[in-house]
RNA sequence: GGGCUCGUAGCUCAGUUGGCUAGAGCGCGCCCCUGAUAAGGGCGAGGUCGGAGGUUCGAGUCCUCCCGGGCCCA
């Protein structure tokens, strides 16, 4: 029988290898023996073959693209994550969350970033044994959707049959192509998530159109209804005249279009007051110029906003009075062409608040306001505002207690609010008309076109206008059921008193923006969304209550939120029992619900997202509040705030105990990352590049609170870094070959491990690493355990340990108590290294983990079991092992002995093992430590002597060498076969 | 323009309540090993701590201003 069939004939499954007690027993197994044969005298014995050189299945190169899907196709067919969680019923839970990202394209790094340390999360607390459930989500309505649907039904020409629908069917038609496509990049997405090795339930993720998240956010919405926090309210909006619709920013499409401007003014009220507020004496009544270069908002002019700070002037020209920002006289009065221009006075933009004027268009008496949007950009300084034509000038009118004025219906023509002479004209006609009229009053003082930049409806390229419209609203300022506070205090005091934040200035800005918020704008006229399930009474009146809300959740829950533009609205409040909701519009008690229509307002995608802590987390029994929201530190006013404000008024605490935030990834010059400057780098190249470990490697070194800096170079080092780690392990499971613990196997642990031996130092630096580590993951500092794995392997293993005790593992018996002593110790650090890299580096983990357990530990092992993972494990405490203090000072007299070594090679002595190093023991510490010293220091022989200041190498070259070891020791003989040993080796291939 | 935030060797980061010639790893350079080998080891060179003022006996660390990024608003 040869020797490569007695080996296959070993490596069959059915034989355990043997271990270092077998081989005691059966020599004739030893494949490290030397032949029986004598070697002739004249060739030089080569002793290689008597080594117990390393061997391992574990490869040096990771080949993570190819090996990591294999990894993954295995934790799928033993369905890992329910196995975990299945093994955790009971365990304490730790209640993470995570937020949805849209699903609309491709991931992008940014996504790599935020589920990476998602799953380190997930991961470490699972590994300290905490049940770490994690349901994935995706947000699924909105605007970008619905927008690319759009897009590609106008392209296609489909638009056009689409048209000739009835309301409900074309929105249903467009819902049913948009739940399509959110559905497809779910799946994408979902595999590229998986990709990155992220551990979650994936088979049943949260999606926000389905049902079952649609009637949990109405019933979150009933729970802030029934506080009366929800209120109906006039807001200005983009609003397409074509197309009768409000639109969304990114629905619209800015062109160049020409109108024209003009200078108008507007005469005081009051002649003493503006003179007292100018000191000065008046004989004509002054006028305010405001500048505008829409005429058609005139009619609903409600104010005229000045800049506190701003000084005005009180200037006559050509005979006229008027007041214009100072910095703006010159240009306004060359703009008009004036002839006589003199300033007869100033004053602060504070000292005119107050002051009133009356309306040219309406007689009516309005006041001079202040706002700090003003600006001397262009105009007069003074603002011309319209509260229901402008967003800015909408909140100056919520602020300063004005109307919401918006004389203009949905059509693009006035109502009968206006002067008659506009009653019913389009906009576009009044606007010459308008401008004409000021003209023959003697109001305008100059017009002019002007080319500028404005919107248009991205489908019709018709210009829109912005126009004051019904809209649901939250209120943040009203008591709720929560000991009367309001939204806004109830947050603030949160987010002072209850909210973790990491990093701690989370905490700041989360407070700016809570300080300032308007109240929250629900309502979207969009198709793809969850409608607002509100109804008009015949008296037109608006029915939408908690207990409305309620049965419509029912009925979402049970067939989806397409049945709002499916059903009529009895059918839909079958579940509703009218008479018995206080709530209700009189009218409706009374006749019931017949005769009601629907309204089309959804929900802004913020408030179902902002849900998610009731649909997925406390309505399914999860666990409520959370412990961890995760996100990009945008999501402060995103997520995190639209979570806050409708958890706290449903609940009256916060959804979340903690929230971290992590940075934005910016290229290497720390620019944000856009398609348009190509800057931007694709996931999908690095997963084909570098493959997912390396990628989580790189995550795990960063300091994520921050801006992440990437380019492709990054990926490089990491990578680099990552096979310092691989080559490690694999060093250690490669001396481990043949080795078991008990019960299988011998282990020489810990009894029988000396304080000043290197088992001993390596042990308590493994410990105190590990403590750390799990402090680190406790405190999601993830970069200091990537560093402190890091630097482990680097400096405490590869460096040190592992250089130390190669001697050791090469060249004693196998079945030495040394040897095993050396092996055991390396066995128990490849078990913590495994489990502690685990959160990290998932397939490189089990990949060695698998090859440590493996039954063939020098082939392949295609029989090792699936069961048999890292991640089925808890992370393991090391045994106690005394540990000498006088360690750090033997530590640094090597560091000392290194760099002498380093001299010593100028004379020569280029092989540490030709050097003796003396060192200096004074006190006798050191000798303490005599028995590892030599291999610490990687020499062939340490001397002590008690005088002396300094490291003296001495050169050994002439002295015997051990062919086997090659050290130059005292016991080198020439032996039986020819060959000179030392007496170790001698005894070792027993010559 | 406002709120929050970042700016320490080529790169990623440490730098406790201000206190010796500013540290680490990677990369780089030189060298060793060739029995972890598309590996391993050693030594070494790199920084006016974004800039300018100020407080202090003393500042990367505190204050002011400025420059340049990022997120969110306007």
């Amino acid at each position: 029988m040869t020797r490569s069939t007695l080996r296959v004939a070993r490596s069959t499954p059915l034989r355990r290898r043997p271990c270092a007690l077998d081989i005691l027993h059966s020599p004739h197994l030893d494949p490290h023996r030397p032949s029986p044969e004598p070697m002739p005298d004249t060739a030089k014995v080569n002793y290689k073959k008597t080594l117990n050189l390393p061997k391992t299945s574990f490869p040096m190169r990771a080949r993570l693209t190819t090996s990591e899907p294999v990894s993954l196709a295995r934790w799928q067919r033993q369905r890992l994550y329910d196995s975990i969680l299945a093994a955790r019923e009971t365990a304490e839970p730790f209640v993470f969350h995570d937020g949805p990202p849209y699903a609309n394209g491709l991931i992008h790094v940014g996504h790599l970033l935020n589920k990476v340390l998602k799953d380190f999360v997930v991961r470490s607390r699972l590994m300290s044994g905490r049940r770490c459930a994690f349901t994935p989500g995706w947000d699924c309505h909105g605007l970008p959707i619905e927008h690319k649907v759009m897009t590609d039904l106008v392209e296609s020409g489909e638009i056009a049959s689409l048209n000739s629908l009835s309301d409900d069917d074309r929105r249903m038609a467009i819902r049913s192509r948009c739940a399509e496509y959110a559905d497809k990049y779910v799946v994408l997405q979902s595999e590229q998530m998986k990709r990155l090795l992220t551990l979650a339930d994936y088979d049943h993720p949260y999606l926000t159109h389905t049902g079952d998240y649609e009637q949990a956010v109405l019933e979150v919405f009933a729970g802030l209804l029934e506080q009366g926090l929800v209120y109906r309210a006039l807001k200005s909006v983009h609003w397409s005249i074509e197309n009768h619709t409000a639109l969304a920013e990114a629905e619209l499409e800015y062109q160049d279009r020409t109108d024209t401007a003009v200078y108008v003014d507007f005469e005081a009220v009051d002649r003493d007051a503006v003179a007292g507020v100018f000191a000065v004496v008046l004989d004509q009544t002054p006028t305010f110029m405001i500048w505008t270069t829409t005429p058609w908002t005139l009619p609903a002019n409600l104010a005229i906003a000045v800049h506190e700070r701003f000084r005005y002037a009180l200037v006559r020209i050509d005979g006229n009075i008027t007041v214009i920002a100072s910095d703006l006289v010159e240009a306004v009065t060359h703009a008009g062409g004036s002839e006589s221009v003199e300033v007869l006075a100033e004053t602060d933009g504070a000292a005119l608040v107050g002051l009133t004027y009356r309306q040219p268009l309406s007689g009516r008496s309005c006041p001079i306001v202040q706002a700090p949007y003003v600006t001397l950009e262009d105009g007069t300084g003074l603002v011309h505002t319209a509260p229901g034509h402008g967003q800015e000038d909408n909140l100056t009118a919520l602020r300063e207690g004005l109307e919401i004025y918006c004389p203009v219906l949905g059509d693009g023509t006035y109502d009968d609010t206006v002067p008659d002479w506009l009653v019913g004209m389009s906009i576009w006609d009044a606007n010459p008309r308008i401008v004409e009229h000021l003209r023959e009053q003697g109001n305008l003082f100059h017009d002019h076109p002007i080319t500028h930049s404005y919107p248009h409806d991205w489908r019709s390229m018709t210009p829109v206008i912005f126009r004051a419209t019904e809209q649901w609203f939250i209120a943040v300022d009203k008591p709720t059921a929560h000991g009367g506070k309001t939204l806004r205090e109830l947050a603030l005091a949160a987010g002072a008193d209850d909210i973790g934040f990491v990093p701690q200035w989370g905490r700041n800005r989360m407070r700016g923006m809570l300080e300032t918020r308007p109240d929250w704008c629900l309502s979207r006229q969009r198709a793809w969304g969850l409608p607002i399930p509100a109804f008009v009474c015949p008296d037109g009146e608006v029915l939408l209550t908690a207990a409305t809300v309620r049965a419509l959740a029912t009925v979402f829950g049970e067939r989806g939120s397409d049945a709002w533009f499916i059903e009529p609205p009895e059918a839909l409040l079958v579940g509703y029992d009218a008479a018995a909701d206080p709530d209700a519009p009189a009218s409706v008690r009374s006749a019931g619900t017949a005769g009601l229509s629907k309204m089309y307002d959804i929900f802004d995608v913020w408030f179902e997202s902002g849900s998610s802590w009731h649909a997925v987390m406390r309505r399914p029994g999860r666990g409520y509040p959370i412990d961890l929201y995760l996100e990009g530190s945008d999501q402060h006013r995103g997520w995190f705030q639209l979570s806050l404000l409708p958890s706290l008024g449903v609940t009256g605490v916060p959804a979340f105990r903690t929230l971290l935030t992590h940075g934005f990834t910016v290229d290497k010059d720390g620019r944000k990352m856009s398609k348009s400057v190509g800057n931007t780098i694709d996931v999908a190249d690095l997963l084909e590049k570098h493959g997912a470990d390396v990628c989580r490697w790189w995550v795990s070194s960063l300091q994520y609170e921050n801006d992440i800096k990437m380019d492709l170079e990054v990926f490089d080092r990491a990578g680099e870094t990552y096979r310092k780690v691989r080559n490690t392990l694999r060093f250690l499971l490669s001396n481990l070959s043949g080795f078991r613990p008990p019960p299988d196997g011998a282990v020489v642990f810990p009894a029988a491990i000396e304080p000043t031996s290197l088992h001993a130092v390596v042990l308590g630096r493994a410990a105190a690493m590990q403590e750390q580590v799990l402090g680190a993951f406790e405190t999601y500092a993830f970069r200091r355990a990537h560093q402190l794995l890091y630097d482990f392997c680097n400096e405490t293993l590869s460096a040190f340990y592992c250089a130390a005790v190669k001697d050791r593992l090469y060249c004693d018996r196998p079945d030495s108590i040394g040897r095993r002593a050396t092996q055991s110790v390396m066995w128990e650090l490849t078990e913590i290294l495994c489990r502690l890299l685990a959160p990290f580096l998932p397939h490189t983990a089990d990949e060695a983990y698998r090859a440590l357990w493996s039954p063939g530990a020098d082939e392949d092992a295609p029989d090792t079991p699936d069961a048999l993972s890292v991640h089925l494990l808890t992370f393991r405490t090391l045994p106690v092992i005394p540990v000498d203090p006088r360690w750090p000072n033997v530590l640094a007299v090597r560091d000392a002995a290194l760099k002498a070594l380093e001299e010593a090679k100028s004379r020569g002595i280029d092989n540490p093992l030709d050097a003796e190093v003396v060192l200096v023991d004074a006190d006798g510490t050191l000798a303490a430590f005599e028995p590892d010293l030599a291999d610490a220091l990687g020499v062939s022989r340490v001397q002590l002597v008690a005088g002396g200041d300094a490291i003296v190498i001495n050169d050994l070259r002439q002295q015997s060498k051990c062919d086997r070891c090659w050290r130059r020791v005292a016991t080198c003989a020439v032996r039986n076969d020819g060959g000179t040993l030392c007496d170790r080796c001698a005894e070792a291939v027993g010559s």
